[in-house]
DNA sequence: GGAAACTTAAACAATTCTATTTAACCACCC
DNA sequence: GGGTGGTTAAATAGAATTGTTTAAGTTTCC
């Protein structure tokens, strides 16, 4: 019956951290080298970042796939085609069309390039109208 | 550099259960014991337990309870009582009405059914206005 | 009562994670 | 150049997690 993810070390780093503790100020403090506190420092963020990649999964386990974007695509043609299928399954998107690049900006950086789609994208709805991008 | 917590296993597992199916039906298609699949489906739920728990000690590194939303209550109740509690307390929240339920979703994703809380909610709040749901 | 769905406990091998050390490295700033 | 703050790589021992099986328990529904 572990609580969360992070080790005691672990959230000990963080809480010096998040009082403005340099690596080393911390080191003298819970007596290692400062080599070892950016090594738990960084673990401590991984295991954070992989706590909400996690709680995301679970969302899209409530959505359905919508369609797919492929590669080559106009950013702006996006939000159109979300639109249009949502519609045609009867969803009502919660995003405007501003709204939704900003969303796929933030979920897929890495597949967009200036304005158009450099990988295949696909979408994922629910039926509360919320996206998800994969 | 692992994405989620989840192993494909769990996920697999998470995903047939979604869709209704029994674990005895699961263990057929993925080739295991249907203990095996109840053991697999508890430790990933564990595992998202624990992806929550640790979002929330992330948060309340300086955040404090603000107030419980009883299950039950309408979706939409949610934001007039945060809006409340937190100008009781001095505190402007940095979402409006669409943005705190959109932040609600995304948080706890299975607390919720269609504009109903299925389940308890615990809301934190921030000097900045940040909200936090467990 | 009996069947189906589900949970639990114990045990095990394989894998992964954690904390550590040491030694080297980058980027500033004075 | 030297100091401060931060990162990285390699190696290691100990701890934890995962998927599995087997066997014995529930709970639930007809």
């Amino acid at each position: 019956m572990k609580d969360g993810l992070l080790t005691a070390r672990q959230k000990e780093v963080l809480r010096h951290r998040r009082q403005g503790l340099t690596q080393q100020q911390i080191a003298d403090i819970i007596g290692t080298s400062k080599a070892n506190v950016c090594t738990i420092e960084k673990s401590a963020l991984e295991n954070v970042r992989r706590a909400r990649e996690t709680l995301q999964f679970m969302f899209t386990l409530d959505a359905r796939f919508l369609c797919e974007i492929p590669a080559g695509a106009d950013l702006l043609a996006v939000p159109e085609r979300v639109f249009r299928e949502a519609s045609s399954r009867g969803v009502k998107v919660r995003y405007d069309t501003i709204g939704l690049i900003n969303r796929l900006r933030e979920s897929l950086p890495e597949h967009l390039q200036a304005r158009f789609v450099k990988a295949d994208i696909q979408v994922y709805l629910n039926d509360d109208g919320e996206v998800y991008f994969e």
